[in-house]
DNA sequence: CTGTGGTTTTTTGCATTCAAAATGCATTCA
DNA sequence: TGAATGCATTTTGAATGCAAAAAACCACAG
């Protein structure tokens, strides 16, 4: 019982009012371009006006909110242009993040991440696709961390989450999905081969592919199906 | 993001805030290891706690100070693993933006790169320190703008941001300074030329220095005269 | 003289309160 | 009938108050 109070004052208030609202901004809960009302929200999480506007600012330094003077903070909804320079740095980190788990990944951390990898796969046979998600996302942490650089890996993290919502919604059909893990196997040979240009090209690839996808979601409006916003 | 579009007619307290302690930050008014006493700084910057906290909240985020729970923030104190990390990534990102920059920059962009550039060589023609930093920064600016992706160049300032104390406190021999200089002239050559590869070269090298003379620095405890923090 | 325990003081974290700005509505006038 | 203006409500921004945690201090014992 009292480890249940230790544990949540642990981690400081504004940090778990922080991770809620970042999984609902990321998971789409609170949809692209809506107001954040500190009231409501207030009531919703439990919490006092203060710790969420320290979270809500933290949102802001991560790009998932925009803050508009004496109007409050509303959702990010990315333009084209946004998702293009996005994805444009995200394939880049990530190459980075590729080419350095290639040159420094162990022989535990391969094995790691080739488990995750079977695991995904048992996923993707069974079409658990949230258990997919769920994988995909951890093996991309291993390689990050593979890659032994936390700036990198926080930088990668916090420009990521900016995207994760719209890539959230991007129902994969099974093709798209098939290539997917066959793009996993790929990085899966070039981190065992240690091919660092290799695992940057797949990867590179890879982010390219996931980047039409929304780009094209987001052309056909599917994405944001009322425009109600001006943006 | 599109936040930009509206006009930001009176910045709000909070950053005006943050603002301030990240020029502090930055230009070493409070050193490395230092504890942020949130009552100093009120009275200090003249503002109540609420937005002082929400600065910090802010900078935490940047990655300029520590946030430690119960105990207030301290400003980071990089260890030779954090400047390797850091300028590891700021390399790559640099290395982009002058590519990105040398197939994008317009004769007009190009033209005003240059005359930067002559302003700084009448800088350091003066042995005037301040005004060559002063323009070096602004160069770099520019050809993050050339880069026209503003997501990189926002990432690339708030990396930036961490190691700029260091940078700040390396003084230059002339030698160094020197070909610092001829590596700006060898710049402006490959925007010119449109020479994305060697746009890269030149600036990853460019990093690479800087991380030395940082390291150099670090290793050799006149960064940190005093070490008394832990960090 | 040093280490330990308890007490005081300081400092942080969160809640509440107060003030200012913006939004919505109704009334009024053209 | 439509638009504009003034008022009321809502919502955000900032300041203060209060409680808990940490640091500092001091006394005391070994």
């Amino acid at each position: 019982m009292t480890a249940d109070i230790i544990e949540i004052s642990r981690l400081a208030l504004h940090d778990q009012v922080a991770s809620r609202l970042r999984t609902m901004l990321v998971e789409g809960h609170i949809a692209p371009g809506a107001k954040l009302n500190e009231r409501e929200l207030c009531l919703q999480l439990r919490v006092s006006r203060t710790p969420l506007r320290e979270a809500i600012k933290l949102l802001a330094a991560e790009g998932l909110v925009d803050l508009l003077p004496n109007r409050g903070a509303v959702a990010v909804k990315l333009t084209e242009a946004d998702v293009l320079n996005t994805f444009e740095v995200l394939a880049m980190l990530e190459g980075m993040s590729g080419e350095l788990a290639a040159k420094r990944i162990t022989d535990e951390e391969l094995a790691e991440v080739r488990a995750l990898h079977y695991e995904m796969m048992a996923c993707f046979a069974r079409h658990d696709l949230s258990g997919y998600y769920r994988l995909n996302a951890r093996i991309h942490t291993a390689i990050n961390d593979a890659a032994a650089n936390p700036v990198l890996s926080s930088t990668y993290r916090s420009i990521n989450a900016r995207v994760q919502s719209l890539r959230f919604r991007t129902n994969q059909d099974e093709a798209k999905w098939k290539s997917a893990v066959e793009e996993h196997e790929q990085m899966i040979e070039a981190l065992a081969a240690r091919d660092a240009p290799a695992m940057r090209k797949v990867l590179v690839a890879h982010l390219t592919r996931k980047r039409d996808t929304v780009l094209a979601l987001l052309r056909a409006g599917e994405i944001y199906p009322q425009a109600h916003k001006a943006s």
